[in-house]
RNA sequence: GGCGGC
DNA sequence: GCCGCCAACATA
């Protein structure tokens, strides 16, 4: 294989076949039994350093260093043919520990996957590629006579959005469908049907894969091992687990991540207040037809509930407020059987467990509301009547409606939802409105400061 | 809403 | 008919 240019510091590891394995298939049996337990003792010792690495707030090299030497020293066996074994156990074993409840699977998925993403880095580009295939991601590095021929447009790209343009940079070339996101967001460059992906892209699609893989992963185990796995192995497996289990996750591992607490939560109680006082347009409207129909469509759903997420509010909260309107028109059965799973999914908290961002204003404003939904930018979607209508119930008539509407009819939607924003604060918001939590969070400062 | 499984 | 899984991306 053709390589761009010689990549990057001489990596510890420069070996061609990868020493990282992607556990996607039970270990082979053949160890003693003691070894369970020992090798996943040492590969906990791995996970809290890396674990407490985070904690304090460590910088991406600073991790980097600080994996390499965790693995080196605990991962380490005299025979080499074993340690790759003995990653493997060590990770099946812990699996087992780690399946029983949200929070441990939550720390285990964490920590394995940080883990994950700077072993792999520290991978051989040649290895790289062939775990990217095992993972069905066969990309090929773009070669040397290519990536001259495009090295402007890629440079060009990169600055667009911000990025260092490094000169050694590795591009993929990936068909474009199976990156929809950033073909949408147009960060990366297309050719021929190829979008190329800069290497640290690309490792976060290996990450994310990797991730996805591991979570659901442990939900199914969680669900064997209840069901057969602990009975069968009563005499064996269990008790190392169980022993593991009560030594080693004690008390401290609630508050293992950096962010301690993320900003304003709110509660059930003042959502109807900050709806009328805070909520853009967009979201007033979806609130206010939930709480009219005690019904939302698909879009609705997804668009109200992603934002009441990023406003603060918490899941269980989310399921009592959606839970609470559907059941009047459905019934709280039929509630938890075709709604709760979704809204659990937005938070991150189902599948591959995606903390999803909220829609963006373009977003909303490029989608396609069609009859009987409520979701969209209502500055976009609402006739000229209906607009009006809505702008006087948030309070905004007369000359300054009509500077609303004149911006509206220049296709200015984000401009007159600013201008609305303005209206209704009376001060002025000079960076503009390009995100409903955007324009929450503004409203709130404003109003607090009153 | 789409995809997928039985 | 039962069920699981997905999407997103601002930001001071
Ligand atoms: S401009 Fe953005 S925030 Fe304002 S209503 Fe439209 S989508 Fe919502």
């Amino acid at each position: 294989m053709e390589i761009v240019r010689s990549q990057r510091k001489p990596s510890i590891d420069a070996s061609p076949t990868p020493t990282l394995s992607l556990y996607r298939s039970a270990p082979p049996l053949e160890v003693r039994l003691e070894d369970f337990e020992l090798y996943a003792i040492d590969r906990l010792r791995v996970l809290k350093g890396i674990s407490d690495g985070l904690a304090r707030g460590k910088k991406p090299e600073e991790m980097e260093n600080l994996v390499r030497e965790l693995w080196k020293t605990n991962m380490r066996h005299q025979d080499p043919a074993e340690v790759m074994n003995k990653d493997i156990i060590s990770h099946f074993v812990l699996r087992l520990v780690y399946c029983r409840t949200e929070e441990l699977r939550k720390w285990f998925l964490s920590m394995e996957t940080t883990l994950f993403r700077y072993r792999f880095r520290l991978e051989s580009l040649e290895s790289q590629r062939m775990l990217m295939t095992e993972f069905q991601l066969p990309y090929k590095a773009l070669i040397h006579a290519e990536y001259e021929t495009v090295k402007d447009k890629l440079v060009q790209v990169a600055r667009s959005i911000g990025q260092s343009s490094n000169t050694d940079t590795i591009f993929f070339k990936v068909p474009f469908e199976e990156v929809p996101d950033l073909v949408g967001s147009r960060r990366v460059f297309i050719l021929k049907g190829f979008a190329y992906v800069p290497m640290n892209q690309v490792v976060s699609l290996v990450v994310t894969q990797f991730r996805s893989n591991i979570s659901k992963a442990l939900v199914l185990t969680n669900r064997k091992w209840t069901s057969t796995i602990k009975e069968q192995e009563k005499d064996r497996l269990t008790p190392i687990v169980e022993a593991l289990s009560n030594s080693y996750l004690g008390p401290d591992y609630t508050q293992y991540f950096s962010q301690p607490n993320e900003s304003a939560e709110i509660s059930l109680k003042d959502i109807d207040q900050l709806a009328s006082n805070s909520f853009p347009l967009c979201m007033r409207h979806l609130f206010d037809k939930l709480r009219e129909d005690h019904h939302l469509k698909h879009g609705g759903r997804i668009q109200l509930n992603l934002f009441l997420k990023g406003v603060g509010l918490k899941l269980d909260d989310a399921l009592a407020f959606w839970k609470e309107e559907f059941s009047k028109k459905v019934g709280a059965e039929r509630f938890d059987k075709e709604y709760a799973y979704s809204i659990r999914h937005n938070y991150g908290k189902e599948g591959k467990r995606t903390d999803y961002t909220p829609f963006a204003c373009q977003k909303i404003i490029s989608s396609t509301p069609s009859v009987g939904d409520h979701h969209g930018c209502p500055y976009r979607h609402f006739s000229e009547e209906n607009l009006r209508a809505a702008l006087n119930k948030m309070g905004v008539g007369g000359r300054q409606q009509d500077e609303v509407m004149d911006k509206v009819r220049n296709r200015h939607y984000q401009l007159a939802c600013t201008l609305t924003f303005e209206a209704i604060h009376g001060t002025s918001c000079d960076t503009g409105i390009n995100h409903p939590n955007q324009y929450f969070s503004n409203s709130q400062k404003i109003r607090q400061e009153k």
